[in-house]
DNA sequence: TTGACATCGTTGCAAGTGCAACAAATAGTC
DNA sequence: GACTATTTGTTGCACTTGCAACGATGTCAA
């Protein structure tokens, strides 16, 4: 019985140490103010691009933020459930949608943006050594040809 | 009305890179297998767990490879009826359960290792000048006080 | 031994997910 | 203009997920 040896180590396994890295992160950062709002990682993604640039398509965001276009679809609702975000149709193209904050939505980013400053600094300076080094191989694992 | 300058670049908060990147990293993977044999992340997991140290519980792996135990649970119950693991009560203690890889686990196992295998090389070649680095990194991310 | 407490794996439930199908709107071609 | 093809956002569906609750089993002290 030839059986392959199995001294295979997960926890050396680049897509197992990613993934659990990235997880740790994300809750690092819910931890950080999910409790006062209960947002979740989908909306994040989709209020922080209506914030920077207002009137923002389904479509764009499915592109630019990495979300299914059900997801992202979804999200909005919930958030214009919530009253953070307001919809309407675009006027010159009648099939999309323009997403807006409104004010209790900027009133929500006003606080949440620090938070992610924040925690965002408190990493750089965790990982300053590595940080040139851990941007490029981000790059490589986003872009490149794998 | 004061309001937050809302220059926050998500591209660059490392939360969110992290889950791209991971997501593209799981999904490289699962491309070279995922249409030959139909297995999630959990339940590879699981069956590398199980491959390398046999008879295990539901408990060590939900404390081992990063699963919710009910996770845990439900994955192992498809691997049992997809053939590839036998579940049975440990004998010590009958709360347990001791997961094993059945013949057919076993040949799967013999074909999804050297996949595995494979695609690390790749990303290790990819990453050449950034692994030392990059280990480090995932070091502080998975285990730092954030 | 008995009773209180802890641990293990499973399951009910509500919510979220991915995919394909869909209607509405637009673009392109003749 | 009429017809077809494409694009956009939503939804139906089956499945997955996370959490709490549960029964079964084990532990420990009195």
């Amino acid at each position: 019985m030839v059986t392959e040896t199995t001294d295979f180590e997960l926890a050396r396994f680049l897509p197992y140490r990613m993934t659990v890295a990235a997880e740790r992160l994300s809750a690092g950062m819910a931890k950080r103010y999910s409790d006062e709002f209960g947002i979740s990682v989908a909306e994040w993604r989709i209020l922080v691009h209506v914030a920077d640039s207002d009137a923002v398509s389904i479509r764009e965001i499915h592109q630019r933020v990495h979300l299914e276009k059900s997801k992202a679809s979804r999200a909005a609702s919930r958030l214009e459930a919530a009253g953070y975000l307001s919809k309407q149709v675009n006027d010159q193209d009648r099939r999309l949608i323009s997403l807006t904050l409104t004010e209790k939505g900027r009133e929500l980013m006003d606080r949440l943006l620090p938070v992610a400053r924040d925690f965002q600094a408190r990493l750089d300076a965790l990982l300053a050594p590595y940080n040139d080094a851990l941007d490029s191989a981000l790059e490589i694992m986003m872009e490149g040809d794998l």
